[in-house]
DNA sequence: GCCGGTTGAATTGTATACAATTTTTTATAA
DNA sequence: TTATAAAAAATTGTATACAATTCAACCGGC
């Protein structure tokens, strides 16, 4: 299946080998194959995809663009490690975006987009339903793009863009504060929203949004662990 | 007077070469000295700035993440030539973002932010009663960092960051499709927003960005001109 | 044992060099 | 003159080389 995320208006084509090591960098962070902190030392970006610390870099430096990678000058990069602030800050985010995204897309709808909402839920029920590594980080995506699917259906290639990046985000966000296993407890709530569209009840479909957000959140532990790397660890 | 985008988090304070070539051409675009469409090659940019290929090819690629500069593969990077649909989305855009950062600002705001506030308002007063292209490119930047300011004290570093790429773009857009040459026809309205959010009247205070962001495109003439740089042009 | 400083390796910051592509110029023919 | 093709120049894409900084191991002193 096809990603959401697939450009509207026509692009270059040919991605120059910088973009698509950024893609591949993102996508394992995405599905959390690589953890918050990780280091990403250029050489080793490098050789990995058997090109030269140059383009390695670029695709680092575009990386820290969509906040998913840090760059400290003279350290490196590092996958970002999101503060309880700054996830806080992303979902705020959604909850100021997202319920807009959703009336945009509403407006503009059509039946095939949602056929199209409607697949990107079954699959992911599947996926929720299916064992494995492999299945959970599929499950992940699905979860995401059903978010970046409204945006594209918006038509609005600005805030499309921005819900990629946030959505990209709060996966790293899940990955360091969720809870409960499941991080798909918000499925169901897919549905209700998209058959709220359908049924042309849009404030509904606005409320159920931004309680769908607050469950997902809800769902993190945003306490500020301070390191305490020190003998505070130790003292009972 | 400083910057309304002044960075909240403690970042690292030392900006690598590229930065500053970055913001600089950010600079010089927002403030209309470069005009959308022209072309800035990577020698002519490190030779302006006295460094090498290197460090200029960093920072187109940084500003084409900010939509300021379009890099097309193998032909070079060029400021921003906002088509009118994109134009639209900018403005789409801010009409769903600034409501929604207002409220959030208003929640937060301090008498000191009210004050700076009227400050900058004041400011750009006087700038557009004086003459020449410095006090214009003066009132262009002051016009912006009013929204910047809005989004600032929102708190939400991330929002703020978005803000910041649609006010720049939205300078570039007003650039090619701005009609009045007054670009500050809305001057009054910041003053009324800002009324309408020291007197606690939020849902006026949003109507208010509303209607302010319609005017700003209202001015813009967003008919296609299809390039017809053929015999049409001189067809009678 | 613990602390501060010193040295060497590893990593990033920047410049330069070469390859690939596009653009411009020039030459040639219709 | 106009159009087309070939050659030259200029520009971007990528790799490599060198400088600057950070990190880690080591070492002598307390």
């Amino acid at each position: 299946m096809k990603s959401a995320a697939t450009a509207q208006q026509a692009e270059e084509p040919a991605e120059t080998g910088a973009q698509q090591i950024r893609d591949a960098i993102r996508t394992a962070i995405v599905e959390r194959r690589l953890s918050p902190g990780t280091k990403l030392s250029e050489s080793d970006v490098g050789n990995l995809f058997n090109v030269s610390r140059t383009l390695a870099r670029a695709a680092l430096q575009a990386l820290s663009y969509e906040g998913l990678v840090n760059v400290e000058k003279n350290r490196g990069a590092f996958v970002a490690y999101p503060s309880p602030e700054e996830a806080r800050q992303i979902f705020s985010a959604r909850r100021l975006v997202e319920p807009g995204l959703l009336r945009e897309a509403a407006a503009r709808i059509t039946p095939d987009d949602i056929k199209d909402l409607r697949e990107l839920l079954l699959e992911e029920g599947r996926l929720m339903s299916e064992r494995g590594q492999t299945a959970r980080r599929a499950e992940i995506k699905a979860s995401g793009d059903f978010h970046l699917m409204l945006a594209v259906i918006s038509g609005n290639a600005i805030m499309q863009r921005f819900m990629e990046e946030l959505v990209a985000r709060s996966s790293l966000v899940i990955a360091l504060y969720g809870q409960s296993t499941a991080s798909s407890c918000g499925h169901s709530e897919h549905g209700e929203i998209i058959s709220a569209i359908e049924s042309n009840e849009l404030d509904r479909a606005c409320q159920l949004m931004l309680h769908h957000i607050a469950h997902i959140e809800a769902d993190l532990d945003l306490r500020e662990r301070k390191s305490l790397g020190l003998k505070e660890a130790f003292e009972l």
